[in-house]
DNA sequence: CAAGACTCCTGACGGC
DNA sequence: TGCCGTCAGGAGTCTT
């Protein structure tokens, strides 16, 4: 669920109500949500941590500690974080008792997210690509990236390493704006399609780092408890059979690694299918 | 190097 | 009504 505009606007409602609290206690009611060291381990040294600094690095979430460690967390699928009283929350996995009263509480209906509590950051980290709203994606940057690969360029977004912080929403959203088939092979894409992609993907994300994110079912909500509004300037994710914003034609669903895929059939021609050995031809 | 299959989980939804 | 198959915003691991 949860991409870099959601991961960001969920950062920036945190940070306030978490830079300078201590953590006085921690519980976990699902231990595979502690990825390192054990769940026992996990709570045990969290207790008594002040948070000096609440940032984000892709659609990882990261604590920094007084004593040098960090928490780091992934919310995956279905993972959501919220500051408050501390309600019976159905599919709680973790909670933090915070200095002044309140707590943090992790809730994932799923099960997937992830939480850990380690001493670099960097060092537990994948490998990761650079940030999209940060200098390094640059039209030039991103075109020769392309033509270096030959990857489609639906898995090659996707690909947390190559470019951090974009997900399967995202990226369909980032290809219908510039205009390009999710099936296209990354080194076919003319140098114009490329930084026309590099200036789609910043929009993209900077609009819905603007609207708090998406949420269109119950699972993304602010920590504050309120959805997201960029949801309603989808222009294909999720619009099957509704009418291209751009020229009207039906949207087109089709699968492409593994993820449902939104493309408008007119705005973004598919590439050409090539034969393999066209021997003589 | 690239890409597909499979896995971790639960819940919502459509079809019968 | 109820059962069952399918699908979901992510990403690591293993194969091909």
């Amino acid at each position: 669920m949860p991409e870099l505009p959601e991961v960001e606007t969920i950062v920036r409602q945190l940070r306030p109500e978490l830079e300078g609290r201590t953590v006085e206690s921690a519980r976990v009611t699902w231990a595979r949500t502690v990825a390192r060291p054990s769940a026992k381990a996990f709570c045990r040294e969290v207790a008594g941590l002040r948070i000096e600094r609440v940032w984000r690095r892709a659609k990882y979430f990261v604590f920094d500690f007084d004593d040098g460690r960090h928490l780091v967390g992934h919310l995956r699928m279905s993972g959501r974080l919220y500051v408050g009283a501390l309600e019976d929350r159905a599919h709680l996995r973790a909670s933090f008792a915070l200095d002044d009263g309140r707590h943090l509480a992790f809730v994932d209906v799923r099960k997937f997210g992830r939480l850990a509590l380690v001493d670099d950051v960097e060092a537990f980290l994948p490998d990761i690509g650079p940030e999209p709203l940060g200098p390094a994606l640059t039209p030039r940057w991103l075109a020769e990236q392309l033509r270096a690969r030959r990857r489609l360029l639906k898995p090659l977004l996707l690909d947390q390493s190559f470019l951090a912080g974009l997900g399967n929403i995202y990226v369909d959203e980032a290809l219908h704006r510039a205009g390009l088939h999710p099936l296209r092979r990354s080194d076919r894409v003319p140098r114009p399609r490329a930084e026309a992609l590099a200036a789609a993907i910043r929009e993209v994300l900077a609009e819905a780092v603007d609207a708090k994110g998406s949420s269109f079912d119950t699972f993304y909500r602010t920590p504050e408890g309120q959805p997201g509004a960029y949801q309603d300037d989808f222009r294909v994710y999720g619009r099957t059979g509704k009418p291209c914003r751009a020229c009207g034609t039906p949207i087109t669903r089709l699968v492409v690694a593994q993820r449902g895929t939104h493309v408008c059939r007119r705005c973004q021609p598919a590439p050409r299918p090539r034969r393999k050995a066209a021997r003589g031809a």
